[in-house]
RNA sequence: UGCCGGAUGGUGUAACGGUAGCACAGCAGACUCUGAAUCUGUUUGUCUAGGUUCGAAUCCUAGUCCGGCAACCA
């Protein structure tokens, strides 16, 4: 929370931290017969409860005396009976149309050790029962959750109005956040990281702040996003794009550009001398003049990606083609003279090119970017893609959701990229030129050996129309 | 089929009862040493039917559709 920039001062509350009131007020509520200790089995409890369409009945120890059902409860505490054989609940209506109203449970006995009162106690107050009193105690004024606490309000209600809180809190639904192509849902993302379908919590695929932190999402393109989807009570689904656009948008301010082959394809410029290297000045950051520039080497043998080459070019193909020139980043042209192709696979093993410095009068309608061989640094990226195949993964009901988990979700592989990059902090964010932004991972990556996470790929029209 | 809630373009979100706007996505174009960014234009919407009103996304009535609720979970 800190990360993403919110600074809660001293206001870090814990409702373990009340458990001793909200005791106390439970012994309130059985002095004004407003709670009763009752011992239905689970099936009897139930099968009293009755269903939404049919009311439910009273259990046989609903008038217990009040002092029994005090004694009782303190017995409970001190840890005379088993776990679960007891239980306190409230003494509200059976015929209630809202389940939640016929005399929902408020302490169960659990010996259950807990993180920050040890075994303190054998009792736990249910989460109804604390919720209210909890806010009550911190002197909230209106405590949010989401939609499917609604049917919760009129219990919050009943205890806060049944007991001497010290005020009363109003309790507000909203929606959830859901997004497209993911799952949001602790249970279900919990189902992921157990089955190993992702690498943890952290994981840059996880829709968690812990994982979108990894992938190199920033603080503030959460909170434009958050800001641009607003807060309703309509249960709605936000396309990831609008997040990867929030995203993006931070990102072209702040990120140093920077140049990094992921899928090479040697050329060889045949007009240039073998040894010389040739020092060419790059702006770190078009959007911003401060970031000043860098020295990058050019030589004869550079390397491209290599979808910017097509043998055979469809049409309205801009890069590099048999006879077709391009702009080399900051660099001049090259045009491409001769394919020379692996003689047993007969794939494109490299280009031959003739170069022409930057100045020349040719002209073109794609630049791309490049690194030189004997400069080029081996690092490790990780590409990410969606991590459903679908839409809303979740949408059949009847269906496992990780049946649509996408195969391709994350790409590992080894680029080329130039010197400057070896010393990329961890969390730093950069854009490969034409590529995407990225983020050295902050988990991986080690001195001088940086790994580079795909916070989000730039947008592409070539990639659209093919 | 009981209770609670919701419904505005493809998506998300605005609009004291008074011109249905914004963003994303899409499409078309301009510009460009990133097919990025930037800029311009543009397609698409008030769930339905009645009613109140000079005027309804907004108020009323009825309906339709969608979501949630039957843990001693949160």
């Amino acid at each position: 929370m800190r990360w993403l920039g919110f600074d809660w001062g001293t206001h870090h509350y814990f409702a373990s931290d009340y458990f001793e009131q909200l005791y106390h007020y439970a012994e309130e509520l059985i002095e004004k017969d407003k709670a009763y200790i009752c011992t239905l089995s689970p099936e009897a409890f139930k099968e009293y409860r009755g269903v939404p369409t049919r009311s439910g009945k009273e259990s046989p120890h609903r008038n217990r005396p009040t002092q029994e059902s005090l004694d009782l409860f303190r017995r409970m505490r001190a840890g005379e009976f088993a776990d679960g054989a007891y239980v306190l609940r409230a003494k509200i209506d059976m015929s209630s149309p809202n389940l939640h109203m016929r005399d929902p449970v408020l302490y169960r006995i659990k010996r259950a050790h807990h993180h920050r009162t040890g075994d303190a106690w054998c009792i736990y107050p249910t989460y109804d029962f604390a919720h209210g009193l909890s806010d009550a105690i911190e002197g909230i004024t209106h405590s949010i959750c989401t939609l499917e606490f609604e049917v919760h309000r009129p219990l919050y209600d009943w205890i806060l109005d049944n007991v001497s809180a010290p005020c009363h809190p109003q309790q507000i639904e909203f929606a959830r956040l859901n997004l497209t192509y993911t799952v949001m849902s602790k249970r279900r993302l919990l189902q992921l990281v157990r089955d190993k379908q992702v690498d943890g919590w952290d994981d840059p695929r996880m829709p968690t702040i812990c994982g979108m932190r990894r992938r190199g999402y920033t603080p503030a393109a959460i909170r434009a996003f958050c800001e641009t989807i607003g807060v309703t009570k309509y249960d709605s689904t936000t396309e990831v794009a609008l997040l990867e656009h929030c995203v993006r948008e931070d990102l072209n301010k702040r990120a140093l550009r920077r140049m990094a082959v992921l899928d090479p394809l040697k050329v060889v410029i045949t007009n240039f001398p073998d040894t010389s290297a040739v020092e060419v000045d790059a702006i770190n950051n078009p959007e911003d003049p401060e970031a000043g520039t860098r020295k990058l080497a050019f030589t004869k043998e550079i390397y491209i990606e290599r979808d910017d080459f097509a043998e055979e070019p469809p049409p309205k193909f801009f890069r590099l083609a048999p006879g077709k020139s391009v702009r080399l980043r900051y660099a001049g042209f090259i045009t491409c003279e001769r394919v020379e192709h692996d003689p047993d696979t007969g794939h494109v093993a490299a280009l031959h090119c003739r170069w022409d410095p930057p100045d020349t009068k040719v002209k073109v309608k794609a630049t791309i970017h490049w690194v030189s061989c004997a400069h080029a640094r081996e690092v490790e990226v990780r590409r990410y893609d969606r991590l459903f195949t679908v839409p809303e993964p979740t949408e059949d009901k009847e269906a496992d959701f990780t049946a649509h988990l996408n195969p391709e979700s994350l790409t590992c592989l080894k680029g080329y990229a130039e010197p400057a990059l070896l010393d990329a902090q961890p969390g730093e964010w950069f854009q490969f030129e034409r590529t995407g932004y990225f983020c050295a991972d902050s988990k991986d990556s080690r001195s001088g050996a940086p790994v580079f996470n795909q916070t989000v790929a730039l947008k592409d029209v070539r990639a659209k129309k093919g």
